[in-house]
DNA sequence: CTCTTTTTTTATCGATCACTAAAGAAAAAG
DNA sequence: CTTTTTCTTTAGTGATCGATAAAAAAAGAG
């Protein structure tokens, strides 16, 4: 019981989730999420907690609703090399998209750490590193099927995709094309020798 | 004449730089400043204008004592493929070096945009786009000199290996091993196609 | 020495930061 | 209705942000 909420918790999250992709962590002031989410102060901090939880639910939030791409697409595609070829097109597609900020909120949303644990930089290098485990795996699985060569280092191939995909998020916030990103990401997956049995 | 300096502008504005390398533009304060500078307000401010000019020095700085090994690898050696791989290989040994901080600070040292033009994310992300270009022209000088195909796409191979060289900058943040990004480096050239005439 | 110039020190400035206490308002429960 | 609970509004908190005014101090010029 009680009053209820004047707001829908899903829409203003959303609104603070996009000025986090925008700006980042710390160029985000609360002021700014105030006037983005439509609401006082005392409204955030009751239904999100403080500044860092809220990017944290941002955070999970992108994940759930803007990388479901990269599962998809490891999980999808018959054989290891097209889950990865698929992996970086649809990367470039998302990072280089008409209707949301360029880039990647997880490589880009918090690059520096004031604190050393438990801070929203961390968060994110966490993401970043069970991305790139998950493309471990997917190319160990491909090994394991018979579609990529064993002699291939599944740990260096997966943390090469992983690169050029935190690269991506600065090549499009640095206003690279959605063509050019297409056909780097073509370029890159040649280097990794997947499809050859 | 006038009183004397008492302090070494160069020394003061190495430790500036390695502050706004580790921290970045938007975290490092004033005070943070002040701190490793050994410096008072008016001080800094009389030397180096305000805290945006005193980043701008700072990047200028940056690029011509910790950069230099980008023109070196492009200039000094005898093919596009030698020059490409070791910028790659130089560059891991600069962003994951025991005596500096991690990454790199035209990569990573101020994201995000408050303002729109010539603010410290702008003056970095030209020198990123100076670095590509550079590598482009590289390339294209190896197809004239006959070491590199004529098919390859010079504006491409360049960048995906700006490409590269950008998400290296958040591997080394996350504590990437000099080793793995060095074959993650041989691991990309292949990916090129520049060394089969 | 005095005068001039520049730097340093001291003590702030107003603005904004993330955050909250207290009172008023809107719902369900009795 | 009144009471209880929850949320919203209003108005602020102390802290820190980037930046500066004014006076004291240290050099050379005469």
């Amino acid at each position: 019981m009680g009053r209820p909420k004047s707001f829908d918790v899903d829409d203003v999250l959303e609104k603070a989730l996009r000025l986090f992709w925008e700006r980042g962590y710390e160029a985000t002031s609360l002021s700014d999420l105030e006037r983005v989410m439509g609401l006082r102060p005392p409204s955030i901090y009751a239904a999100f907690g403080n500044k860092e939880t809220l990017f944290k639910t941002c955070a999970d939030r992108y994940v759930e609703r803007y990388s479901g791409y990269v599962v998809e697409a490891l999980t999808k595609e018959p054989t290891a090399a097209e889950a990865v070829m698929r992996l970086l097109s649809d990367t470039v597609d998302a990072y280089v998209h008409d209707t949301q900020p360029r880039g990647c909120l997880v490589v880009s949303g918090a690059i520096h750490c004031p604190d050393m644990d438990e801070g929203p930089r961390l968060v994110l290098e966490q993401y970043r590193k069970a991305t790139e485990a998950a493309i471990a795996t997917r190319i160990e699985r491909g090994q394991e099927e018979g579609d990529v060569p064993r002699d291939v280092s599944a740990t260096m191939a997966a943390k090469l995709v992983a690169t050029v995909m935190q690269g991506f998020s600065t090549q499009a916030r640095d206003g690279a094309g959605n063509d050019d990103l297409h056909r780097v990401a073509k370029l890159a997956v040649g280097a990794l020798g997947l499809s050859a049995v």
